[in-house]
DNA sequence: CTAGTTTTTTAGTACTCACTAAAAAACAAC
DNA sequence: GTTGTTTTTTAGTGAGTACTAAAAAACTAG
């Protein structure tokens, strides 16, 4: 077994600024120049022996974005009730659209809603992961119905779409120059929302 | 004075159908040849000949879609109370996010979050419409809370953000195959935040 | 050293992008 | 008819798109 040539860029610190560029300037609006320039790497085919062509690199983006500055979620859904996880995801919505350290907004939102023809995987896949999040959070609240967490007539999944439709509002929020404390102050208000 | 060759399209519907594109692909999406089909017309000359360049040619969109689509806008601050006002506006967003004469969503948000150095002035411009319906909002709001028609207590700068938060995840929830009725859904709840 | 493996480099592919100069065509006024 | 005006048509511009074949370079194992 051998070595072969090493690699003259990080792979972590490669997709990171790949996660950044497709952030801040969304699928469609990202070129390879872009992508080679902001991943510390010199040359097109170096990027896609590494990384496969854009779109498998847009996947793994995504992963390491999930994993990354939305990893917030996954910790939200750790709460012990159901009203305490969907105020920890709204409110780490609110800081990590605004965070100064990347650009605003969410990627699964800023990524692309609308796109040309040749797009449409990349956009059909944020479809998907939007799609995700909000189906985990309906089951959430299900099990909260279950429990006995939310009173008798509630509707769980009105309550999921409620949510999730603030939180997406968010990031559109957030791409207009909504500060931090204007983000936060709406999801206190939607908050009120929560039955009894 | 003379008359010239005459046009072999007719405007307006050449404006229907560079919106229809500009709203189902976004701005940096949509190129000058979907145009040319969209619009029926021949050849790029004639297209710029008419209605400039393709940023031009999109301000002029978000004009026709302002008094279309987007004309219930308008009439929901026709009514008498901020409350129903809101109310117009949310369930309109509901509907025309919905319509099946039409792509999903809103072009305002559909037409570019996130894009290219190349495409800030549209993606710009897009963001400014958004704020001046925010802001139209928010003062309808404003004028609420000194009529008496908001409780003592009432912020109508946070019910104006929070509201268009609100607005904008519709037009995320669209996109996403979200149906008219878990839309109008959705509004009812968020409805419910209307103080007192 | 040689052989094997992987990455980088060079130099390209064919295609699309928004946009335009110049000429031809189709009208109105006279 | 001629002149003036506007639009369409033809035929392009240079720059950018995502992507790749082939060779050179840099490593490891033996």
């Amino acid at each position: 077994m051998a070595g072969g040539r090493p690699r003259t860029f990080d792979s972590d610190a490669a997709l990171d600024g790949a996660m950044e560029v497709f952030w801040r300037q969304g699928y469609e609006g990202t070129g390879i120049s872009d992508l080679l320039k902001a991943m510390g790497i010199s040359n097109a085919p170096s990027l896609y022996n590494a990384f496969g062509n854009k779109e498998q690199l847009f996947r793994k983006v995504l992963d390491r974005y999930a994993e990354g500055p939305a990893g917030y979620i996954r910790e939200a859904f750790l709460e012990p009730t159901a009203r305490a996880a969907v105020s920890t995801l709204l409110h780490g919505a609110a800081d990590a659209t605004t965070h100064p350290d990347h650009p605003r907004g969410c990627i699964t939102v800023q990524g692309g809603l609308a796109c040309s023809p040749g797009a449409e995987a990349a956009r059909d896949e944020l479809t998907m992961r939007r799609a995700a999040g909000e189906a985990a959070l309906r089951e959430r609240l299900r099990q909260a119905g279950q429990s006995g967490e939310l009173p008798a007539g509630s509707d769980p999944e009105a309550l999921a779409r409620y949510f999730t439709t603030i939180y997406q509002g968010i990031a559109v929020q957030a791409a207009g120059g909504a500060t931090r404390e204007q983000l936060h102050q709406v999801v206190d208000l939607a908050m009120t929302v929560w039955p009894q």
